[in-house]
RNA sequence: GGACGAUUGGCGCAGUGGUAGCGCACUUCCUUGACAUGGAAGGGGUCACUGGUUCGAACCCAGUAUCGUCCA
């Protein structure tokens, strides 16, 4: 059981203090007491909860890592301080194409399905360099053994995780954790997307899908970046009634593809052929001339060839033209075996069969050559540049193919719940505010549903089955779903209800769905996987909605998109209040960190070089939303900020607590109350602002104007000298334990270790800092006449006039005076004359009288002689 | 090309209408009994540019430039 914080307990302070091995210490007794545990029976008024992203745990640590955690942390210090118990869990994002990427590379395997499982497999060599390794040089192995793999690497890289989380003391509580691909989370998954099928919002279609042949595998809109690549304009003519179309086009492979022609509406010189056909050279296949708003009539010659598909505006093209589908492009990205239907001449199957089975790019030397001995292309290809639509993961060009898919509804193609989302994006208190911009111009660029269905191995299943007919053949409109209590499930070795094994794809019988879901469909479950939606409704019921999600602002479009999306489809509600997003790191040439530039920096070596109350120093300087430079500069100052609290509390507490009738008398020992209890109600509107560098900017300025002239001023009084009675000498002993007890408090959130560390020292009773009460101004401000608290600073600038006065002289601010004259304007010359005493005692002065003038000095010095 | 943000002393930043601030670095001084992992004093900026509003602009408005991020 703690108490109250009681600021005339007794201390016992070392000797020498330091901020070497505060981490250790701390991080194991926070565990050993539980902390930050989360107490359950606390009621929903009182929870704050926080929906962290779980980092990616085959990723690296990163020094981005912990600037961003420690903005949450300090929040979520601050919360548990002002009485709400912090609901703050942490996952692993485990799931996905990272982790099997640093599979392979690690332990040198790649999965191939088809393999059986090997019992008791050892991997070629574990601890690959991370790099890249040649896919020959892999060894295949069954999606057993390789999820295996994956989970047990992932169970590594959560170690060094934890303990770096520890070790820069984020309060996190470790007994909720979670991960991304666990048993449960998959359970989560596919109940969320079963609900999702029941509702409607998630089907199946047939349709031009954009896809990485490297991966084999879809990708989603959100998963897209256009890359400028060097491509060249083929200049290809078609056959037309009245002679030759000339079109230019950068994908002359695809002209087997070619579905129509198509010009802009406005554009003169096609007028006369809209409507018409011309025929595709090598192929001879008759195509329209189409008019569409989105050709270009700048580009090129004006009129380009809508093929099945090189880009996403053939796909507009496609639909909206109502063109057929031509596709000669296979999951391989190798041209098919066979030529489409419509080709049938001799000579366009022959120039066919010398493109099939080739890759893209061959296809494409290949057909150059044909169409220059044919001479229906003219001239030598002309080099541009052009955007290029890769997969952000990915290294070649994405292809498009038609294939059957899963989406889910998420407003790109229904305006009804676009604006839904939109108006729950307004809802949402993005810190800063300007971020919500980000969001908005997402779910307005929105083009399509979102794409779910991954062709990949590790990662949740996609809950279904199809029945296959008396032909054997799939019937995808006939889908076998499990119920609730058999998820989860991997439909290509569980049974669907009504059926046995032996009738897995045989007619009549079932196949399994082979698919994953996009980790982005686990992942935008984090608050129901936290909460324990399904395992634990009624902690569920205590943290959802959350108070807060933090997180980076280039996830916006993805991760807090798609999280907003699931919640209004599950709840009905936004999943947070409030969002907070953390800028960039920078090195020092303002670039963005990242390990491809090799400017990154191993988190532990700082917090080892620095201390952790350091790094989080440096971290909590930057406010949301805006980016840092790394800056060692600043955590050295952190450095020096936690030596300084340790130095100046080991000082505070050497004095005798005072006794129980001490009071505040003295006027400026008031001021010093009255001036901070200005710093609580300011740095606590800040924090409630979610502004922690203003709250900790006030606190800094507070502080070491407390331990450069506070402290000066009353020393002498506080040790019972120079002439001071008992009572005047108790009223500073009073405000300094006073003011450390306040000021301990709201440095806690920023420098965890260190105000731990003093608050041992001596509120022993009162368990740790971090579960103690946020100060108030109320509690400082009692007994006090409000009108003192101009003192104080008025106080430093007489301190400052004296040590200049020393200075000028070069003289030691110890040095004694003989006697000097304070001046002052008129009105502040009365006020400081209260502070007459302390000021001589503190510039060791002998006679100090007043004087009025203009500005507040000390003049006429006349220093004693130095004594030998 | 669009959106958003930034531009303040050598560096990193604060400052949203009333005579330019902080930290680091720099110069000089002080080894003082909490702290040399310290302290004191000092030098250094026409607040990116151009217009406008205003008695008054780093701050508000318009435009320009440069940088960054996201999206095309």
């Amino acid at each position: 059981m703690s108490t109250s914080p009681d600021f005339r307990a007794p201390a016992t302070t070392p000797e020498r203090v330091g901020v070497e091995g505060l981490e250790e210490k701390w991080a194991l007794k926070w565990q050993e007491d539980g902390t930050y545990r989360f107490r359950r029976e606390a009621t929903r008024a009182d929870v704050y909860s926080i929906d962290t992203p779980p980092p990616t745990v085959s990723g690296s640590l990163h020094v981005g890592h912990v600037f961003s955690y420690t903005h949450t942390d300090v929040v979520a210090r601050y919360q548990r301080m002002k009485g709400k118990e912090v609901y703050y869990p942490m996952g692993w994002d485990d799931n996905g194409l990272p982790t099997e990427r640093r599979v392979q590379n690690y332990f040198g395997v790649r999965c191939d399905p088809s393999l059986p499982y090997v019992e008791n497999f050892v991997p070629p060599y574990e601890g690959g360099d991370n790099k890249s390794s040649k896919a020959a040089d892999q060894i295949p192995i069954s999606r057993k053994n390789f999820i295996e793999l994956c989970e047990k690497l992932t169970a590594e890289d959560e170690l060094q995780f934890e303990a770096l989380w520890r070790q820069l003391g984020i309060s996190v509580d470790w007994d909720q954790t979670y991960q991304t691909i666990s048993p449960s989370a998959q359970k989560v998954s596919q109940q969320a997307f079963l609900n999702n099928l029941a509702r409607g919002e998630a089907y199946q279609s047939m349709a031009p899908t954009l896809w990485d042949i490297t991966f084999r595998t879809a990708v989603a809109q959100a998963e897209l970046e256009d890359r400028d690549q060097p491509g060249a304009y083929h200049r290809i003519g078609f056959d037309g009634p009245d002679g030759k179309i000339f079109i230019e086009t950068t994908r002359p492979e695809l002209i087997p593809s070619c579905v129509a022609l198509v010009a802009h509406p406005d554009d003169m010189r096609y007028q006369a052929m809209f409507g018409k056909s011309v025929t595709t050279p090598l192929f001879g296949v008759e195509v329209p001339v189409l008019a569409h708003r989105l050709a270009q009539i700048d580009k090129g010659s004006g009129i380009a060839m809508i093929c099945t598909f090189g880009d996403v505006t053939d796909v507009i093209w496609w639909r909206e033209l109502d063109l057929p589908n031509r596709a000669i492009i296979g999951w391989d990205g190798r041209i098919l075996e066979d030529a489409p239907e419509v080709i049938t001449s001799k000579e366009g199957l022959a120039a066919f069969a010398e493109l099939a089975g080739k890759t893209v790019f061959s296809a494409k030397t290949r057909i150059v050559e044909l169409l220059q001995e044919s001479g229906d292309m003219v001239g030598e290809p002309k080099p541009i540049t052009h955007p290029v639509k890769f997969f952000e993961k990915g290294d070649r060009p994405l292809e498009i193919i038609s294939t059957r898919q899963w989406y889910v509804r998420n407003g790109g193609r229904d305006a009804e719940l676009r604006q839904k989302l939109l108006d729950l994006g307004k809802q949402l208190k993005f810190h800063p505010d300007f971020m919500k911009v980000r969001y908005e111009n997402w779910v307005n660029g929105l083009t399509g549903d979102w794409l779910i269905s991954r062709q990949r191995f590790f990662g949740v299943p996609i809950p279904v089955w199809y029945a296959l007919d008396a032909q054997g053949n799939p019937d995808f409109e006939k889908v076998l779903v499990p119920t609730s209590t058999q998820l989860p499930i991997d439909p290509s070795t569980d049974v669907p209800d009504g059926y046995t094994e032996s009738q897995r794809g045989v007619a009549n019988g079932f196949i399994g769905e082979v698919d994953i879901m996009d980790t982005w469909a686990t992942s935008s479950l984090t608050p129901q996987l936290g909460g324990g939606w399904l395992d634990d409704p009624e902690k569920f019921a205590k943290v959802f909605p959350y108070d807060l999600r933090p997180q980076g602002q280039d996830i916006i479009r993805t991760w807090l998109f798609s999280t907003v999306l699931r919640a209004q489809q599950e709840h009905g509600v936004l999943p947070w209040s409030d969002a907070a997003i953390s800028g960039w790191i920078l090195d020092p040439d303002r670039k963005k960190m990242s390990k491809s530039k090799g400017n990154v920096v191993t988190p532990n070596d700082l917090l080892v070089e620095h201390s952790s109350d350091a790094v989080r120093y440096w971290a909590a300087s930057a406010r949301l939303g805006t980016d840092a430079a790394f800056d060692t500069g600043q955590m050295k100052i952190g450095r020096r900020l936690a030596i300084k609290v340790l130095n100046a509390a080991k000082f505070v507490l050497s004095f005798d607590a005072p006794s129980e009738s001490a009071k505040v008398t003295e006027p400026i020992d008031q001021s010093l109350l009255l001036n901070l209890a200005q710093v609580v109600t300011d740095a606590t509107a800040a924090f409630d602002a979610y502004d922690h560098t203003k709250a900790l900017e006030l606190t800094e300025k507070f502080f070491w104007n407390f331990t450069d002239d506070y402290l000066e001023l009353v020393k002498e009084r506080a040790y019972g000298q120079g002439g001071f009675n008992a009572d005047e000498q108790a009223s500073a002993l009073v405000a300094l334990r006073t003011s450390l007890l306040t000021l301990l408090r709201l440095f806690a959130p920023f420098l965890p270790f260190a105000t731990d560390e003093v608050w041992s020292w001596w509120q022993t009773n009162s368990g740790s800092i971090h579960r103690s009460s946020w100060p108030t101004a109320k509690e400082l401000e009692a007994g006090l006449a409000a009108t003192n608290a101009d003192l104080l600073p008025l106080a430093s600038q007489a301190l400052f006039g004296t040590r200049k006065a020393k200075s000028d002289a070069k003289a030691s601010m110890k040095a004694d005076v003989t006697s000097a004259v304070m001046t002052a304007p008129a009105g502040v010359l009365e006020r400081l004359e209260v502070l007459s005493r302390d000021l001589k005692a503190a510039g060791r002065i002998g006679s100090l009288t007043f004087a009025p003038a203009d500005e507040i000095a000390v003049t006429e010095v006349v220093l004693a002689p130095a004594a030998e």
